[in-house]
Parts: C-alpha cells; structure tokens; sequence
DNA sequence: GGCACCCAGTGGATTGACCACATCAACCCA
DNA sequence: TGGGTTGATGTGGTCAATCCACTGGGTGCC
C-alpha cells in the first residue's frame, strides 16, 4: 500500500524508506489481511494455530511467528501463550510504545506533545459538541462529578480526569481520533500520577476548567467548547513543564 | 540486566517458578531502547550485528530477530539484508499500515479517516501561520507555483500538492503533529493518484485553493488559515466520496 | 456432584545449518 | 595506470528439529 513511492520518491523529502523485509514472514501478514479484509476475522477471534497457519500459508513456523510478531507489534493482534494469538479486542488503539521510541530517536520534547494532544482534542471537542449522544453527555457529565467528589484524592481525581478526556474523544465519533488521542495521550499519565500528587490545591481549578467544557458540550456551542478545551490544555501543558524544571533543580 | 535473568534460571530448578510472558525479545527491545534513549544510536546508525546482539543480551538470534522485527513494525528500525539493521532516518514518521489495518478491523470508512485528517491539517495550519521560518514559507510557495505550472499534468500536479500539505506540516515545527498527518494523509495518496486524473478541469480550482491557505501562511493569520484549510479538505472529502459512489456503481 | 489431576494442543525459545544479498578489497586485463 | 571483475567476508533470511512453559478442557477419583 505505501510501496508506491513513485509519487514522491522524486525528492529527498518523503522517507526513504526502502528497505522490503522478508517476503516469507510479509506473506502472513499479507494472509492475515486478508481475511480481516474479507470480514473473516473480528475482533476477539482466535487465529490459526502457528503450525496450521505455516501450512496454509507455505512457509516455515518461524517465518509465521515473525509476520505475527509484526501484526503484534501494530497492535493488530494479542498473543496468549497456550492459547492462541487473538484479533486485538475492544475500541481501536494504536501502540503508543511506537510514539515514544519514536520521540526518544528524536529527541522530541514533552512540549510538543502536548501540543500534538492539544490539536487533537480541541478538534475532537468541537465535533464531540457536535454530534454526542445524550449517553455520551451523561458519562462525560458523571466523570465531572466524580471530579468534584475527589478533591482530597488525586489518584481519584486524575482517574475520572483521563476518563472524563476519554468520554470526550468518544463523543467525537470518530475511531481514528480516538486512536490518535489515546496514543498520544497515554505518555502524559505516568508522569501525571506523579505531578497531581503535588497538585493538591489546584485540583478545584481544575475541575471547574473541566466543567466549563462540559456545559459548552451540553450547550452543543463548539466553538466554545474548543476554546475552552484549549485554554485547559496550554494550562496543563505549562503546569507541566514548570513541574520538570523543579525537577530538573533537584 | 543479564544476572537478573541468570539468577531467575537457577532458581527455576524448583517446578514453582513464577511465570514470565515473552522475555526473550522483549529484553532485545528494551536493550535497543536503552541505547537509544542513552543517545548511543541515532538515527541513521547501524546496530550491532543480529549474532553480536545475541550474544550482547544473552539470548538465542531468533529471539533477537523477533525483537528486531517489533522495533521494525513500529517504525523504529529498519533492515537492509546483506548489510544490517538502522535507526530509521528521516523525518519521525510512524507505520501507517497499521492504521489501515486498524481501519480494516473495526470497519473504519473513509469519511472517519478524512475527518481526522482534517483535524489534525486544519490544527497544524494554524501553527504554521504562527511559526513558519521564512525558508519554510519559500517552500509551500514554490509547491502552489508547481501546481499553477500543472494545471494539465494531473500526477505532477497531485506531487505539488502532497508537497505543499507537508510543507505546511513542516512549517508547524512540531514533528509529532507532522508525523501523525503523514500517518493518516498516506492512506488517501495511493486512491488520489486514481481520482486525480478523472478531476482534471477541478484543478484549477484546487490550486486557488491552496493559494488561499498559503497567502494565509504568508500574512501571519492563523485563523483565516483554519478556515481556508477547513473548506479546502472538507471540500476534497466531499469529491473524494462522490468518486466512491460512482465506482460503487461502476 | 464436586474436586484434583492429567494431557493434548498451543505459543516460546533454542540450536545449527544453509541460502541470498551487500560490501569492499584484491585482482586482472586493457 | 586505470577501470572493471571477481571473490571473500559478513550480514540478514529461512528453515528443520527439538524441547520447554502455559492453557484449557476433559477425565477420573473421591
């Protein structure tokens, strides 16, 4: 799908990309497509055993391990040591181990990803103004209050924080940007466990940021949904980044 | 990292041993990744030989080979046979192809797709209004150009446009965001190769397009080039569909 | 009927061997 | 002297055979 670089390889700029890995282990992944493709297989259904699929496929067990290590390592499918190698279950998901070796290669600082996850849900919360569902006001509406419940408990509190993020992106409708965000956004909550617990005193801020989110969602008022959305995230982002610098002293 | 290990198996004599999934290849990544986060590989640089890391981590080289394979999928690495493995070089991309076969699992369709595009096209945007170095805002101005000189080569002209779109995502200055477009849009080049011939008299259309988000670049106005930005993708999504529809009929 | 146990099937890992490819240096010929 | 050829060497790619660890369900015992 992407081989066709005859469009862009006409400059330095697109990735080189050339190297074509095996073709033994390609053609599993090639046959295992298929089958998604053809509606074959769903999520939660089991696969072939390694051995069945070496012969329906032509090639070696090892060669099938490899092609399933590749569909594993996109996150396509789970393996499950004396069971099976599975279709990944549950709402789409990317691996974020990608994102972050990615950055790591890179040298790709927090603040633009934050910035990335601030493009994202901003988008996200417009059209989640848009078009959620009454069900999908109501559990946005209930991390909210779970929030306000958990004012003296910051692990609590960051709970229905992540959660009230996730029923946002959830409301946008759109698997993709829920993909994207979660993935980008699943590198912030390790570091956040930390940070909230020095927090304390502006968790009531924060969930009257979160709040004003909400009732431009509930008002269906996108575009204040967005700003606020915004403001929330570049305030975040920068009680972060003073966060890292006190560490950075210590 | 090597002793742990050695201390676990002789104390796995005992049948009790507690159970550990998949250690083999995971100690490879997690290897690569220390070095790379040590700044000991950068982008570019080969890795030690498949047989030299086994020896390295203390495991056998298919493992080795299995744990290069999931560096490989998601983006990290990437293997010329004869010669060795490499940090990736380039821009920060990630694998596209698993999107799309996250796509194909849950039945994403295209407007999905699109939409996320747009989202994250018409975010960037705004940044590179903000930020554009002048050499940057050069290169989106020799892409609109391009396409102007064009107007009857269809598959040149689709170049300049893929061109122009990544000179925006440059532009932003944020290689996550740029990442992440590249992501989504590389699914749309290979059906717009097809669709863009049977568009030619809407070139010239495109073109004034994309030089209104350019002149919005240009002028330092970030919202007048969301919105640009906005029409010109909404519209693209709308052809693009009603393309699909007529090849549903076809 | 309930429990423990066992076993067939599954993925995990290793060894050893062989093949295909890329690279470069030594070589040979013009 | 110069340039093309060729071979050795090291690399990843593939395979076969084998054993280990784990899961899950069935079987037999109590």
């Amino acid at each position: 799908m992407l081989n066709e670089w005859g469009l862009m390889t006409t400059e330095l700029s697109p990735p080189a990309a050339g190297g074509r890995d095996s073709v033994a282990a390609e053609q599993v992944v090639a046959h295992v497509r298929g089958l998604i493709e053809r509606g074959a297989l769903r999520p939660g259904d089991r696969l072939a055993s390694e051995r069945q699929l070496a012969r329906d496929v032509g090639v070696s067990r090892p060669s099938v391990r490899a092609g399933l290590r590749s569909l594993a390592a996109m996150g396509v499918v789970q393996t499950r040591h004396g069971a099976g190698t599975f279709i990944t279950e549950g709402p789409p998901a990317l691996v974020s181990e990608a994102l972050g070796l990615l950055a790591a290669v890179h040298g790709i600082g927090f603040d633009r990803l934050f910035e990335a996850r601030r493009v994202l849900e901003v988008g996200s919360v417009a059209l989640s103004a848009e078009r959620a569902t009454g069900e999908q006001v109501a559990a946005m509406s209930d991390e909210i209050t779970g929030m306000y419940a958990s004012l003296e408990d910051p692990q609590a509190f960051l709970r229905h924080d992540v959660r009230f993020h996730r029923a946002v992106a959830v409301g946008a409708n759109n698997p993709v940007l829920g993909a994207l965000i979660e993935m980008v956004a699943s590198l912030h909550y390790e570091q956040r466990r930390v940070t909230v617990e020095r927090a304390r005193h502006q968790l009531r801020e924060s969930a009257d940021m979160h709040r004003r989110i909400y009732q431009a969602i509930r008002t269906r008022d996108p575009e204040a949904a967005r700003a606020a959305m915004d403001e929330h995230l570049r305030q975040a982002q920068a009680a972060q980044a003073s966060e890292e610098n006190e560490r950075g002293r210590a």
